[in-house]
DNA sequence: TTGTAGGCGTTATCAA
DNA sequence: TTGATAACGCCTACAA
């Protein structure tokens, strides 16, 4: 009979270093007690002869966690265009998570139906210590229960308006009023803006450092200018944008450059000599236009870095100093706003 | 005393319905054993009251598997243009795995310079009961020794020359063909190649297909209208461009045509005024810009859903019938490659 | 049809 | 400093 067992177990390595198993895992996990020098060197020797690796699902079981953070992707069904920022959360997420040693596990729902049911297995069935939640689509409700149950939860990129849940965001007010300045200050007197539906922040924050930009100005806010979906939408529709256009702005800004972009073209409207456009929330396409879009550059590698930090906490159990962590958005002044 | 544990876990649930863990777990299971009707309800009852979900890490200890599908993300670090495919690839992998109930697990390393141990701690340390491979900087070596020590791998959008490693790949050389059929039938005569290094099996395959069109329409092949890099390189320079474009040619094929256009752009040609371009490699953008241009779309989702099939079939300790799947690519025709 | 008990690999506790 | 052993929570062969 051959080898009873296809990997070595602690066991294993236990009897050819003439040990017990607890020796051994002190020297795995250097602690919680001390070994010599010497016994340390055999073990390690013995381990690699043997090319013994711990069994993760056991140490899951002993220590009672994963070490494994969830990164939840809502929304992915759709093809849509928020999901092009996921990518660079990841990386900012995964950059951290490898520093802290932690796994990473990807948690999508494209047949479950039930929200919650996915919700409460995640958290129940104890595979991840934490979640990072990604993209609009999570219901509020969600991750309201969440925190109230708890559980390590951190909401990138957004917050839930009413609610104190934990979440690194991004400065849309200050960006917002920004690229308002930036247009008023090279000239533009009607500029309009195609904006995000109030029921989320982004929306809400956006219309203020807009608003805040005109008045600093002494520019009388006109409502013609300003077209605010009723429910959640991505792109603005054609009609949105040509009823805006009837208001006669020499100056757009959206948080969906490339499709408003787009429709302009198909109107038979050129940027910029026709009308000046900034986009609030850089898709990677807007510098490589042939006009390259002047638009507000989002945080996003820092965003999940930011996330991964908060996140173990969290988990660790400490309070951290504010539930909310800021980022500031860069405005990268293009070719689609020239000085008028 | 309070209630000791947080959790409940199987034996509390087992007490409750007077019976024994086993039964409870034939019920969660579903086998292997049957359990009459009413015992199943009075369980399922209980769960339901205590709102019980099976501890993951303990049942992978005691099934010996996870369930998890690794995805391995390489070449993350550098923001490169085939990160841009990733997320679709994601999206089909996940799409499959949720199909299958399986989980995924994302693996990167930033930080790890050795490729070897990050790998043999993967395999070793039972994460995952599988790999997906996506990028091309994973080393060759890397994939034919997991390969070699049996872990069930799948390589995604390559393969590698000389090696019978399981992927799900595309028809480069048949697109590639078709583009330049395509732009032979269009009446263009002199078809120029930006290719990719000889040691990706899509560079090899890409050319072979350029050429097999150049020879069913008796087009001597030119290689003063060819540039492969010798050593793998993501955009091509604009002293190769500059180089090919000395050879005065009416048509050109890139795999990178984002990059291509705007060093076109740069010096002072237009598409498709002054010359056509076709891409082989879709980018996100292409059908965005003035000129949508005509590319070979990859169907990154069905490769995605492909890999997960095969890799569960590899897992599940199946032959399957090929190592290779290769999916077709679409020519999607556009503005950038009139007629002459 | 159901209960019992051993095992999965690691870690913590208690002795030595 | 090290060893023995009992959890950790679940699964399943074996008994009943």
């Amino acid at each position: 009979m051959a080898t009873k067992r296809v990997t070595p177990t602690i066991r294993d390595v236990a009897q050819l270093a003439g040990l017990s198993e607890a020796t051994v895992s002190y020297v795995i996990n250097n602690g919680p007690r001390s070994v010599t020098p010497e016994t340390r060197a055999k073990v390690l020797r013995v381990m690699e002869d043997l090319d013994y690796h711990p069994n993760a699902s056991a140490r899951r079981l002993a220590r009672q966690r994963t070490d494994t953070l969830g990164i939840v992707l809502a929304g992915l069904t759709d093809s849509n265009f928020a999901s092009s920022y996921f990518l660079e959360y990841i990386r900012g997420i995964s950059y951290a998570a490898e520093r802290h040693e932690r796994n990473l596990m990807l948690l999508t729902h494209h047949h479950q139906a039930q929200d919650v049911t996915f919700y409460s297995n995640v958290r129940r069935s104890r595979l991840v210590d934490g979640l990072l939640l990604l993209g609009s689509s999570i219901p509020d409700q969600v991750v309201v229960e969440l925190k109230a149950r708890d559980f390590p939860t951190v909401l990138i990129a957004r917050r839930i308006p009413g609610h104190e849940v934990y979440c690194v965001t991004q400065n849309y007010e200050e960006s917002a009023y920004q690229a308002t300045q930036h247009l008023i200050a090279r000239g533009y007197k009607r500029i309009g803006l195609l904006g995000q539906s109030q029921q989320f922040n982004y929306g809400v924050e956006r219309l203020a450092g807009y608003r805040r930009a005109l008045a600093h100005a002494n520019i009388a806010y006109d409502p013609e200018l300003v077209r605010i979906p009723e429910t959640p939408r991505d792109d603005p529709t054609p009609q949105e944008i040509a009823t805006l256009l009837r208001a006669a702005p020499d100056a757009l800004l959206t948080d969906r450059e490339m499709a408003v972009l787009r429709t302009l073209r198909e109107l038979g409207m050129r940027v910029p000599e026709d009308i000046a456009l900034v986009g609030l929330d850089e898709s990677e396409s807007a510098s490589l236009l042939d006009v390259p879009l002047t638009t507000v550059r989002p945080p996003k590698f820092e965003l999940g870095v930011n996330a991964v930090e908060l996140l173990l906490q969290l988990i660790r159990g400490e309070e951290p100093e504010s539930s909310v962590i800021v980022l500031p958005m860069e405005l990268m002044i293009r070719s689609s706003s020239p000085q008028k």
